[in-house]
DNA sequence: TCAACGAGTAACGTTGTACT
DNA sequence: AGTACAACGTTACTCGTTGA
């Protein structure tokens, strides 16, 4: 007999000390307890600032944290099948835990992977030195809407240097970290960006779009120095780590796992292992991965198109949903005996389309046990202000997570 | 053709705190 | 008193796709 989650006696001891809202909701044959209220806070800088490059639709280092903290021991795999920037990824390492990760996109390890060892910034500052980007380089691209002629000129030495390393298997833990930094700033909408102004760093517009806001804002790309501004974000992420995290931090890298591939087909990870899975998909068509990370992808030698082809983006709910049985199939396979599932959705379309009443009957196909839903609700900024949506009237503005656990008995018939 | 829809972020400025 | 910086509230701003 199997001993009562510990988890849900857990959650409902937090509610009860903060008079959250408990109901349930009624899916198929089952009673879902559901419990909305604010967990975690979620403000900007309240999260080790090693998490704070951009990348679209990543959710706050609060959420994992939360689930890390109440469901796993120091030294146990946490997973994350649609890892993007990677913040369950570091924030299970920054906990002790050891971060298994996957994507679609390779661009996703690429920012994801170094951060597990950050270096100093003298090291990063000699290496810098070390590049030569000053001779003229001829482009097959010409992207001197974002960039000022030096300023372009500079990166695409940059880039040569990069791709031409990992060509020939001699970049190094520093290269990675100054590829992850330079990937992160190449544009922006303020001046530590190597772009003139443009739109939030999340998302790259395309170049015609560059030159009409160039010639809205009367703007020519202004002169930035690549080194400088890679030297100066390299001193903001390494903010919050001492000693202590650094070490924390290279004892956990050596054990990680990044995967690039589909997250419904991910035989690099072995059956029954993970601890728990904490992760977000793309929420139906939402978000255009590939087209916001084209720049992205150019600089590192990446074919956007190729991986677009592979992205989710499904228009309605039960197309969406035969994507997502696949990837609950290999989460069933992968997560140890007594592991968990949180996993998180919002609310689209205006707030009609609820994700989380759609997840929980994929996630009991898979064979796991339904055992919560948390519905984090708060005054903070998710959409806010941004295409003039603003906050808890419009867009997703919770995070809803259905939390699974796999049966500690074995499965009968199990294949 | 037009309206609906939508997974932010970095810098600035003020206030607070620590140290000389 | 003066300096430095940490903390944090506030501020600025755009595109692309779809379907009626």
């Amino acid at each position: 007999m199997e001993k009562k989650s510990s988890f849900i006696h857990q959650i409902e001891e937090f509610r009860q000390s903060n008079v959250l809202i408990a109901d349930s909701i009624s899916i198929g044959n089952q009673a879902i307890v559901r419990y909305t209220g604010e967990f975690w806070t979620a403000k900007q800088r309240q999260a080790n600032a090693l998490h704070e490059i951009s990348y679209r639709a990543c959710f706050k280092p609060q959420l994992p944290r939360f689930f890390i903290e109440h469901l796993t021991q120091p030294g146990d795999k946490v997973y994350d099948p649609f890892s993007g920037r990677g913040t369950t990824a570091l924030e299970a390492a920054l906990m002790g835990r050891v971060p298994v990760a996957n994507d679609i996109n390779p661009l996703s390890a690429m920012m994801a992977a170094p951060r597990l060892l950050p270096p100093m910034v003298e090291e990063v500052k000699q290496r810098l030195s070390e590049i030569d980007l000053s001779p003229s380089n001829s482009t097959e691209i010409d992207l001197t809407m974002f960039y000022h002629t030096d300023t372009f000129r500079e990166l695409l030495n940059l880039r040569s240097y990069l791709i031409g390393k990992d060509g020939n298997g001699s970049l190094d833990s520093t290269d990675r970290w100054i590829r992850m930094v330079a990937t992160n700033r190449l544009t922006g909408h303020s001046t530590n960006f190597f772009s003139g102004y443009t739109f939030p760093p999340n998302q790259a517009v395309s170049a015609n779009r560059q030159r009409l806001i160039n010639q809205k804002r009367e703007q020519v790309p202004p002169y930035k120095n690549v080194k400088e501004i890679i030297v100066k974000k390299t001193k903001d992420l390494l903010k919050g780590i001492a000693e202590k995290e650094r070490s924390t931090l290279f004892g956990i890298a050596a054990q990680a796992q990044f995967v690039t591939g589909p997250a419904d087909s991910t035989k690099a990870i072995s059956a029954d292992s993970v601890a728990l899975t904490i992760t977000s998909p793309p929420f139906l068509d939402i978000v255009q991965y590939s087209d916001d990370n084209w720049l992205r992808c150019w600089f590192n030698g990446i074919d956007a198109d190729a991986v677009a082809s592979g992205i989710t983006m499904s228009k309605k709910v039960e197309d969406w949903c035969i994507v997502m049985q696949g990837v609950f199939d290999e989460l069933f396979r992968i997560t140890k005996p007594g592991g968990y599932v949180a996993f998180e959705v919002g609310e689209v379309k205006n707030g009609k389309i609820k994700l989380d009443e759609a997840v929980v009957p994929l996630g009991i196909g898979a064979g796991f046990i339904c055992e919560v839903i948390v519905i984090n609700a708060q005054e903070f900024t998710k959409t806010a202000n941004i295409w003039g949506v603003s906050n808890n009237s419009k867009g997703t503005n919770t995070n809803r997570i259905v939390v699974f656990r796999k049966n500690t008995a074995t499965k009968l018939g199990g294949s």
